[in-house]
DNA sequence: GTGAAAGCGCTAACAG
DNA sequence: CTGTTAGCGCTTTCAC
């Protein structure tokens, strides 16, 4: 091409046979289809872009000639030459544990919600809470995503480091001494309410609390339900009838075991989630009794397998695709810097749904 | 600084005043702390990476403004510069739909295996399986990662356009008619014998199979096992008993119902994996009839659900900390360019867990 | 120890 | 319609 330049100084190139110094292994890239095509990589941009100023027919050609020799745009270049327009990647991060069920329905939700507004969702899961996201991986987060959506935040630093940097960020089922962000999560509380009133309606006094991870936001709320309802139904708050059940079988089942041990034990448990509320089960069945005969047990999320396993779980229904939506939408809305969004903390309504592991106490 | 050229041609930065006419929203640079600190970009990069050529204070002395600038180190040129010297990410890529029990077995054991190596998995998950991933992502993966694991692969193209990029790929349970690659999974055929025979040796001749997704590998050397095991034992092939439970509830649960409503129906069911084998033993339940009483059921995965749901199902475990294990470790051969990586195929050995859902048939 | 140069692969913005 | 130039933010030379 231009090689008719004044005597260059150093040889760039060590073999300037016919410009191929490219090892066997290394992807072509844009200038390698333009020579190969012929004409400049701007054409080959421009062709493989749909941009317009290219023939129909040279475009055709060059598309050919790209897919032939195997060309796959080179997407951290083109990302670093368009950040000086400040486009977007048109894909959302993803901040999870996906190992529980609960996770799952989440970020199923988040993966349809994000879909329907046309991108696509990259998701990030740490198998030890405890631990810091490591750099790489936060870093690729922070400059290849267009916002980042939290499910169960873990250590704080991380999220600051992503706040200070400017990532959009929005909190599913936010941790309680999280950095401040937007967030959107079901409504514990009120659901905690209904599923205790819902006990208490089929005529149970002794009614046990499975208690969640108490660093979470829903787990105090939950529990701040269960109490008040207890309390305006006028019945005993009894400190012993709250176990630790930590959101999990691991600590739900010895914490059923101690509440089954009680001299005076419940006739009903309220469980935190649905998986310490299969934990519960499970323990009150090989401990010889029967649900919902001897105990009742209701749950809450309404995880898919909670319907599935056996005879389905009374439980508190989360709206699993609402939260998926609006957690999607707010982070949409806090990128455009729409009003208010940047502290907008969304509750979305719970719903009882009865099956077959509630029924009035035995007389 | 270097600002007594000559007069520069055309004015380059709009507003030469003091350097700064970065929008507020950007992020900081390395020329940005540079200035900060009085020095070149390359004695900054140097002190953040922690290369030496810096004196220890002078380190900390940028280290500090750094960070109190807000800077973090721009991923996406890092990786571009370093791409001249191949240099890895550290970050490993997960394809698969983790809103079944069974992926998020795979992927909680996929991530905690990565970790054991000292790096980082990032999980893109599609909705649909048909659906192609899109493109972004998939080139934002194939730059961005220095290998992918496909937990269930799925349209062909897909894994076309990341082999033909020359991405090491290994597959975890892999498709039937999939792009070649080496692939790591439990032994379904050896699983499926003996679940069967150890239904047969209970007693049981009237043994019904609820197959899996027919396009997985797993799937049909299920179904072979059951049918070579059948035919082992000298007991009768009846099709009839053959139904689809397409490794989903949602499936298994009209198939059951159709193996009930059979006028010979059978006395124990082998559900190719544990989604649907709770699914059959609820719609087992709702029909009135009791598991393992009147009939029998096992299971396939051993997936956690399967012990907290409900009196433990029986079921065939899956090696599933080994198959992350193995899958990790053979990309990285890959990677490596490694002996025989290529063209490797992994098989795990699988192992039955007797629980409470299978028992001698009823007399 | 520090500074200047060039370049990773791509695109925006003009010039022809 | 096509070509040239400059630059995204960083790192690797190689001089000083």
């Amino acid at each position: 091409m231009s090689d008719d330049q004044t005597a260059s100084p150093p040889p760039k190139r060590p073999a300037p046979e016919n410009q191929r110094t490219r090892s066997p292994g290394a992807r072509p890239t844009l200038a390698d289809i333009a020579q190969a095509a012929g004409v400049t990589r701007m054409t080959v941009s421009n062709a493989l872009n749909g941009r317009d100023g290219v023939s129909a027919d040279l475009r055709e050609r060059i598309r050919t000639i790209a897919s032939e020799m195997g060309y796959v745009t080179n997407w951290v270049a083109k990302k670093l030459s368009d950040s000086r327009s400040g486009a977007e990647t048109g894909i959302i991060g993803v901040i999870a544990e996906i190992h529980t069920p609960f996770m799952g329905e989440v970020v199923s939700a988040l993966s349809s919600a994000v879909r329907d507004q046309g991108r696509d969702m990259l998701v990030y899961s740490l198998p030890d809470p405890a631990k810091n996201v490591p750099g790489n991986v936060l870093d690729l987060l922070l400059h290849a995503v267009d916002g980042v959506i939290a499910v169960i935040p873990r250590d704080t630093s991380d999220f600051h480091r992503l706040a200070t940097a400017g990532v959009p960020m929005v909190a599913v089922d936010r941790l309680n001494a999280s950095v401040e962000m937007p967030s959107v999560a079901a409504d514990s509380y009120g659901g905690a309410c209904c599923a205790t009133r819902h006990l208490i309606a089929l005529g149970h006094r002794k009614i046990a609390f499975l208690a969640g991870e108490t660093r979470r936001l829903s787990a105090q709320e939950r529990l701040r339900g269960y109490r008040d309802s207890l309390r305006a139904a006028g019945l005993l708050h009894r400190p012993e009838y709250e176990a630790d059940g930590g959101y999990e079988p691991q600590l739900a089942r010895p914490a059923t075991q101690a509440l089954l041990a009680l001299s005076d034990p419940p006739t009903a448990i309220f469980a935190g989630n649905d998986a310490s509320a299969l934990a519960a089960i499970a323990t009150i069945e090989e401990a010889g009794l029967s649900v919902p005969g001897d105990i009742s047990v209701i749950g809450f999320d309404d995880v898919s397998l909670a319907v599935q396993g056996g005879r389905g779980l009374t439980t508190i229904r989360q709206p699993f695709p609402e939260i998926g939506c609006a957690a999607v939408q707010l982070l949409l809305d806090l990128r455009e810097g729409r009003a208010g969004a940047a502290t907008r903390h969304l509750t979305l309504p719970v719903e009882l749904i009865e099956r077959a592991t509630t029924a009035p106490p035995r007389r």
